[in-house]
DNA sequence: CATGAATGAGTGTTCATTCAT
DNA sequence: TATGAATGAACACTCATTCAT
């Protein structure tokens, strides 16, 4: 016979309602709602956990957002935001073996834990957002495209060897989407092993295979 | 947000009830709940859609499995025993092509729905049931040290070139993983093509470093 | 996760199928559904365990019994009809001291599991079986004029002492459902020593005040 | 066997929602909790019926309580507080005469509905509540050795006459048990009658032995 | 802005009962 | 007679959401 908090009148304190403002507001229960949802997917999250992580009501959760699926759809939109690679900053490399470690480095440092929750969700809860997945997917597309350009250019002055994966380059960034799914479904410290090893034999084989003859 | 038409009282022709042999219904219980599993995750999938997908009854379902956990445990069981690779039949090859070409087209057969359905609940789920996951990563350590051992001993026997490729394997099928979440993400139609540049460009890549000097 | 029996298929030897004499079939089923009755109540006893107990199928209950219902009130029926006061052997005793010992001795020995068993249904579940109620509950009424009568007769012969008591007899026989009531209430231990105790105390009170002066 | 008039759509006046402060709808929560438990026992009491009853919602009863036997144990110890029997008005008694007739008239007092209530519901659901059932059971403890106390003091002042009874008061006692009885299994009529009698004569009798000779 | 009380719709699960063999 | 498979109706309970304050 466990008692629910709601039965047992006197739990907690009472902390005093504080009024916030809405966007500080928003984003703690945006960083309440992501803990949950990675953690127990959309539907198996609740309000109540929710609100109850940001410290307010859960009717304080309908104030500052219309439903469950807007607050999902907020957070995931923010989180693409925030983890959009960065490309620019590839445009002056100057040889082969620069262009590897800028690249190497910046696509497993992209590797945070919040990029793995935004993939997993999108895996996971994809099908309640298409516009989402949509978006993701051109975001995903247009990035592939500025990488293939990028190679084509460097490939076209000399800089690295052709070969086929500077074909197809998206091959060649393989190896980080399966260090993402091993983030995804090994406990931390195995994964974090697996990564390691795989983040350098990546780097090695890349430098074999575009430093120029 | 559909109703059903309860209104309309001929609307289904009220099946006579029908008696089945335990494993039959069984596998029909389990054929529909990989669909709602799937297509919801555990949470959100309801016995009563998985019911009425298999054209039974909600009770029928607890005569044939103890709870949604046992189902679901079943069901990745059996899906896990059904889709185990088989590396036996690639321990006589001659050469590198040989070996690219059936390691290629193995692993990409390998990219079922049934597959993909396991990996994305082992994704999505995998925390509910911890010791498939272990058995699935298991089953995959093994796999991994059965294909290195076999291209050490073809790269000792000369027939496949050494590279970080052959000392790291694992990184070879990465794009394979790709491939999957590739599946998982997108819709069937682009998946497929993109999927199909994927395994050209892999197979050729893969051919070029392998092949003897 | 624990698994019901149903759903792992070989639990037990598959004991065969046996064909009963139906009396002696439906007194097994009786048997059970007692135990389970007084255990449980009607409500929270099952139809499967007393199938279980009763070491045959559930649709075979459905075979001797039209339903629950139907099973309640033939158990109680029976145990009734069995635990039939007996009256009749009190008709000749010549003295108040042999009076107080056989009503003392017979009423308590009346005091079984099975009357104990009935007398916590009917007070349990008695507004489901509103007739067999009232036919207990004249039964009753019955008994105690047959035993009001009785003990007119032997105060008019002289061989007891007028009283209250003796006016309205029921009273003499309170200590007697007191009894059944801790019975029903208290441990088996507890309960044999206080009923042990207002036993005594019981005959002693009434052969003071019976004992003819 | 009624139906609802779900069909004819002004059945109800469609209430609405009024908010109540907690401890007030607690109240009518249990109040109705009461009557259903008494009629049906534990297990057949439905939560929707007590909620139709208690006129509110069936998730509003979770708001108030944490689950059915939570609410149970709740009213059970509500009512065991609010029924306990008061013997410190008794100490100062002069006479048997007094003795008796306060005895009589606050132990027959006492049977009230609620009473009857706690008592049927723990003869017949005491086992799924053990703590509350041997608190139950060390108050009546308690009480007998209170009431044994006082007896014996008054035996010892000349004031009552000492018998088989006064050395095991509680048999004097036994004809209040029999009449709660009485109250369970009649209906509430003939009850009425029985108990009125038995009082009366239980008055007389117990007068006739304590008066002091 | 903030909340606690309230609720409709839904969940997984159980059960007495029926049917086909 | 006997049973295992099948089901409709119910149950306790949860949850996203709304309303009154």
């Amino acid at each position: 016979m466990k008692k629910k908090d709601s039965a047992s009148p006197r739990a907690e304190p009472k902390k005093k309602r504080t009024r916030l403002a809405p966007e500080v507001r928003r984003q703690q229960i945006l960083d309440a709602a992501l803990v949950e949802f990675n953690a127990l997917g959309f539907t198996a999250a609740s309000i109540s956990k929710i609100a109850r992580r940001a410290g307010i009501s859960k009717a304080n959760i309908y104030v500052h957002f219309a439903n469950k699926d807007d607050m999902f759809e907020t957070l995931l939109e923010n989180l693409m935001r925030r983890s959009q690679g960065n490309w620019s900053r590839m445009q002056d490399v100057q040889t082969a073996e620069e262009f590897v470690d800028r690249l190497i480095d910046s696509a497993y440092d992209g590797l945070t834990d919040d990029t793995i929750a935004i993939a997993r969700l999108l895996i996971t809860e994809g099908h309640r957002v298409p516009h989402l997945l949509a978006k993701w997917s051109t975001a995903n597309m247009q990035a592939r495209i500025d990488r293939q350009a990028l190679v084509d250019r460097l490939v076209a002055e000399g800089k690295i060897q052709p070969s086929p994966l500077t074909e197809h380059f998206s091959l060649a960034m393989a190896p980080v989407v399966y260090s993402a799914v091993t983030q995804m479904v090994l406990d931390k410290e195995k994964a974090a092993g697996e990564v390691q090893a795989v983040k350098d034999a990546h780097r090695k084989l890349l430098s074999m295979l575009l430093r120029p003859a």
